[in-house]
DNA sequence: CATGAATGAGGTTTCATTCAT
DNA sequence: GATGAATGAAACCTCATTCAT
């Protein structure tokens, strides 16, 4: 946003990248892959054509790059998700919804990125499958891990984990494809959201409720 | 799938639109709107190019007719849920949710729906609006009813309803959109996935449960 | 070049393709491959540039089509060279020649297909096989059938078939090749060139030579 | 060929030119003016791409600089051919053919030379004529000059020399041709191929031959 | 001298749209 | 109504050339 003083030219050469890959992501975001025009990249992010094809190949390697670059905080975050099990299940369950509300609900690339996901994952099956492996898979592997934590210790009821897992993250997905559909035109309480699918949590874990 | 008995000259002539429609609709679901060739819709119809122009003046007006096409179904469907609020809430929850999942998860034109919807609401913002006004409002609106209905009846607890129909109808969207990501390669218990969803439920509304 | 007075979308498709290989010719001959642009191709054959795309998937599959289409003409005449071995080998010869010359020399199409190949070669080593399977082997066929003949006869002397032949030949590439690259600037003097060929032919061929 | 023992740097300034001539003519011998990338040059002779317009000013330039940088040796033997006329005439063309196989046919850069000019003649009609004034004139003028030898010796048959001396030289033109086009995969005979030539030669120049 | 990032004109290719039949 | 050949704007991509370092 700050503008550089240097002329064109003169920009340091590491940061273009970088760059391109934001201004590609938002133009990838706003129109989908098809539709979206490599000189509108490359006017967002302050060049010409040509100096995307000095970083990327193609189109699809662009969009492939993108994808991954802002991808990468997302499964890292996810990667450090709670590993340390001690202490009521509930507590960690909910510092665990704490960190994917913010990276998938709050923070416009989580929600940019699953979309992306549902609109071009047919033409780009390997970053289905990475998204899969290193976020939703990993998430809900810590999501059961919580669980499994929670029925050993008495403080679940047993479930079927492989099934309630999708079962409890849904309202996630709810709220980042809400957001993302019907954007600011018919808001979502996400405050009460976040406390409303914690209670829908614990009604249907806790072995005993306070009434 | 009824043969239709009379020369396919003149069975055509009546049911070209359809066939055109049925046709858009694989390719845009397959592909996406910008994506799509309109070559490719033609010979999926068994028609030649020009011919959709003779019923669609653009492919932005094919893309639309063909969403609202497939959206009516869907959206009598929602429209004709339980109306008679007697007997048991969580009878008539059950049934309502029979209906949802029906048209929203086990049909693949509901499914398909749901994505073009991610996809292309923002080039389409009129057939989001639709889709949110015959389709999620009226669906959440029902499902709004039967809760007050079961909290007036004393069957279930109060809680915000707003906020709660969006959490309660979540596994619904999760499992359409799951299986439209990640399609066969990765299953999902749909049998099980209803019946861990109404159970959950169950114990999020219930005021007591027989234990 | 007569004007078809029916206007270019009227015109009939059947003489489309013909048209446009006609046009290509004329544009590869004149530029080569790579310097030749589809627009002027287009230009010359009276049509715009997506109508070539309507018959050849591509600019190097246009080439490849151009190129067969101009040499099949050639590769029929050379086919169809004398086959019936009687009287004189001298004459058998010198028909041979003849039939070789108009084709190879005295028409420009010919002329252009030779340094086509000489310039293309490398990269359509498809065409360049089919060139030597169906114009230059045969034609090296034919003639070292007639000097097998002759050498029978006992009108020639015995040489070595394989070299000869080429050697025998060479005087027509090199009035080909003296053509294409020199053209009108450096003329040769074409019929003294034939005869003197066919001099030297005799020369070195016949076992006795009436002083 | 001989390894210069001073530092690439310093060795380097002087030889630039040089080295990316070479590089240069591989590659326009390769695909051609047109289809030769000037990254692939600069590749190849080791430096980048901006150094080579430090010594040449255009692609063009650096085309016809190449092309005289590697004609320059051709040119060179070409006319320091044969000046004294002594002995007999047929030794002498024995002697003279024997430098223009050396360098017009086992030479691969005299083929490439040839075909260069075959195949971008037209875009460069200066190139053709210099070759015509420096090689191919010149190396006709001596064929021509011991032709009139021989025959003013008697040793030869009077001949119209103008036409015979394209004939007589053709299969050069012919070896280096099939060279160039059929490669490596149908080859030619080279020695057997001189000697049939030479053999020629006599055949149809020498006034009495010895049966 | 040398670099190599950047440019931008221009080429190939695609495809929604038109229109004469 | 239906066809399908033709159009032409626009997209992706290439690469000769420039220029600040």
């Amino acid at each position: 946003m700050i503008e550089d003083q240097r002329r064109p030219r003169q920009r340091r050469k590491e940061a273009r990248p970088g760059e391109i890959l934001d201004a590609a992501f938002e133009e990838f975001a706003l129109s989908g892959f098809a539709a979206t025009k490599l000189d509108d990249v490359a006017a967002r992010a302050g060049i010409t054509k040509g100096t995307i094809y000095l970083y990327y190949a193609s189109k699809e390697e662009l969009f492939v790059a993108t994808f991954k670059e802002m991808a990468r905080p997302v499964m890292e975050n996810i990667a450090s998700l709670t590993e340390r099990l001690n202490g009521p299940a509930m507590d960690i369950l909910r510092a665990h919804f704490r960190i994917v509300y913010d990276h998938m609900v709050l923070d416009r690339r989580g929600r940019e990125l699953q979309r992306m996901l549902a609109a071009e994952g047919g033409r780009f099956p390997d970053l289905t499958e990475r998204w899969h492996d290193e976020v939703i898979g990993p998430a809900i592997g810590q999501l059961r891990a919580v669980l499994r934590y929670g029925v050993e210790r008495g403080e679940f009821r047993p479930v079927d984990m492989d099934v309630f897992c999708h079962i409890l993250i849904s309202p996630v997905l709810m709220a980042s494809n809400w957001y993302v559909v019907f954007g600011d035109r018919r808001p979502l309480d996400l405050a009460g959201f976040y406390e409303a699918h914690l209670d829908t949590l614990g009604r249907t874990l806790l072995v005993s409720r306070g009434t």
